[in-house]
DNA sequence: AATCATCCCATGTTATCCCAAGGTATCCCG
DNA sequence: CGGGATACCTTGGGATAACATGGGATGATT
């Protein structure tokens, strides 16, 4: 399976539209979904997009609660109520709906950065803050005592 | 399968009219199911909307139930009985009933959210605090929690 | 007769589609 | 290894269609 990876950034024009990055798109197509499913994120001033694979994913937490329970109302609310399928024109590009500019405080920049199975969109002053913080969680969890103290060369 | 998805905020009109959202008529139509069915929501002050798929699923949910028990009787008099369907327009338009008003407290506003199978209708104030507890209560569920204070840019 | 609900038409606004062109990376060939 | 041509990606603007919304006319109901 193919993985949504790296990190793009984009101008989003004047008339709120922007491209999304080729790569990401290529997956996309290969899954036969049409549009581009995205949902705020649950932890961070993100959106999380993807397609197939990422609807997949909140079927599969819902489903596991009956239709008429609190829990799956709760669910339901959280990851399809605030969620939207955005359509893609004919040259890849999506318009950014109110609600992505006002949970991830995007103007007219834009970031795309893959994590796999799907991948989020960000504001990029947002996003160089999370990317360090995601370094340094991520070292943590690795176990890795910073060895030491190799730098680049100057 | 197509499913409701989205917040949709519309104004009600003099007349007492709103026009359903076109994402979610294009589902009703699509089930051949002609007008909305409508049903007081269990848990919540909203109402429960949906067509071929609601009735459905509130199907199922009854069926684990013996036809002529006490329990199926309770079940089936909330679910089915206290619905009600309402007629759709030429331009795809709703009038809003005094009993939604009632439960919902709904005035000029409406807000609509897709939930999957169905959608539900609320007061626009009404929703925006349950969608903080949904949120709050999802990530309990997804067992983690928010770890980051980060905010979107003001 | 009056009220309410449904249907029909009209309009402003918004979003979608279509066409066109500049820039950039890639590939091929010398 | 270098240069050039090609194809893809990205960006821009204008035309078109769909949507939401408002008011008036018709017919049923009480």
């Amino acid at each position: 399976m193919q993985r949504f990876l790296g990190r793009h950034a984009k101008r989003i024009d004047s008339k709120g539209r922007v491209s999304i990055p080729a790569p990401f798109r290529a997956i996309l197509v290969a899954d036969a979904f049409e549009g581009l499913f995205c949902v705020r994120s649950l932890f961070h001033p993100a959106v999380d997009a993807g397609g197939k694979a990422l609807i997949d994913a909140i079927d599969t937490a819902i489903g596991g609660y009956d239709a008429f329970s609190p829990d799956h109302l709760d669910l339901a609310t959280t990851l399809l109520g605030a969620g939207d399928t955005l359509t893609i024109d004919g040259e890849g590009r999506i318009v950014v709906p109110d609600w992505i500019r006002e949970t991830t405080g995007i103007g007219d920049e834009i970031v795309f950065v893959g994590i796999g199975t799907r991948f989020q969109i960000w504001a990029p002053d947002v996003f160089t803050r999370r990317e360090a913080e995601a370094r340094g969680r991520a070292l943590q969890l690795m176990g890795t005592r910073a060895s030491s103290k190799m730098e680049p060369a100057p």
